[in-house]
DNA sequence: CCAGTGGTGGGTGAAAGTGGGTAGAAAATC
DNA sequence: GATTTTCTACCCACTTTCACCCACCACTGG
């Protein structure tokens, strides 16, 4: 199982490419053959998906209901603006154009690990988004982290 | 399980490499695997944890359901800030430029055994937290200290 | 007083991150 | 169907960073 975590600034080059974090590459799982699918975020971002986490939602979206248009919907949503990328020679992968500027990349961009994978945001909007939040780190740390009673 | 305990005066070197304390490295569960995940305190100060323990916070943030926007803030919030680390050759461990800023550590640390987690402070940021807080201390002994009825 | 462990500092080659050229495939045009 | 144009996968090249190695001193326990 592929699981990311941190943060890094890196950059696009004028043909999409990302460069894929060393640290995220050693918790790459080696069933993912070093293979991902990339499509749009729920916020304004990329969600690239390593392909064994990938295949992991295939199976959900299998469960859904065909007959009921709400699922027909999401089913469209996920699956329209998703795409394959290998890592090249050098470790990185295409981002299509479209996605690009759903995003609004630039030329800077924020790469962050979240669990089963990993999210490509303009920094700008990464900040936005970040103040946009009401809860601070600690509230949500405790949360999460505090023993259940 | 990995548990520790005590406190040491310890320096960082210009690379932010920290010794673990030998101490501290005694009670270091074999399944940790000399490997740690350094993420952000709450207080200005950094957690270490060993992977044995930063596993069971993983489980809980697997736990969360990314179509919820705010479990996915939660899920970022939390990785954001979260690498990886292993031992060297020395015992040592580098921790992340940006993190040593956020603690505001410059050469002399003050290091931490806090139970699950080992702690990196600045030496005066943690005495400024002392004197903060030193009326709290009896609050909580008492919760721990005291008979249960 | 000596040997071994513990803590600190620094040099260096390999790895990581970034940029760009090019040939062959695909697509578009005539 | 031929020709031109656009893409893109695959190289190669450069700079920067970092993991690994070596070295040293201090202390401690026998």
């Amino acid at each position: 199982m592929s699981s990311f975590k941190g943060s890094f600034n890196y950059t696009i080059d004028n043909k999409g490419r990302i460069n894929i974090p060393a640290k995220m590459r050693k918790n790459l799982a080696p069933e993912a053959n070093n293979a991902f699918v990339i499509t749009r975020g729920f916020e304004p971002c990329i969600f690239v998906y390593p392909n064994d986490e990938w295949m992991k939602r295939e199976v959900e979206i299998g469960n859904l209901q065909q007959t009921n248009p709400k699922d027909r919907f999401f089913t469209r949503m996920l699956l329209q603006y998703a795409t394959d990328a290998e890592l090249d020679g050098q470790y990185r992968i295409v981002l299509p154009k479209e996605l690009i500027q759903y995003a609004n990349i630039e030329n800077e961009i924020f790469i962050l690990g979240a669990f089963d994978r990993i999210e490509v945001w303009n920094p700008n909007e990464y900040k936005k988004y970040l103040d946009s939040q009401q809860e601070d780190y600690l509230t949500v740390a405790s949360k999460v982290f505090d023993k259940k009673v």
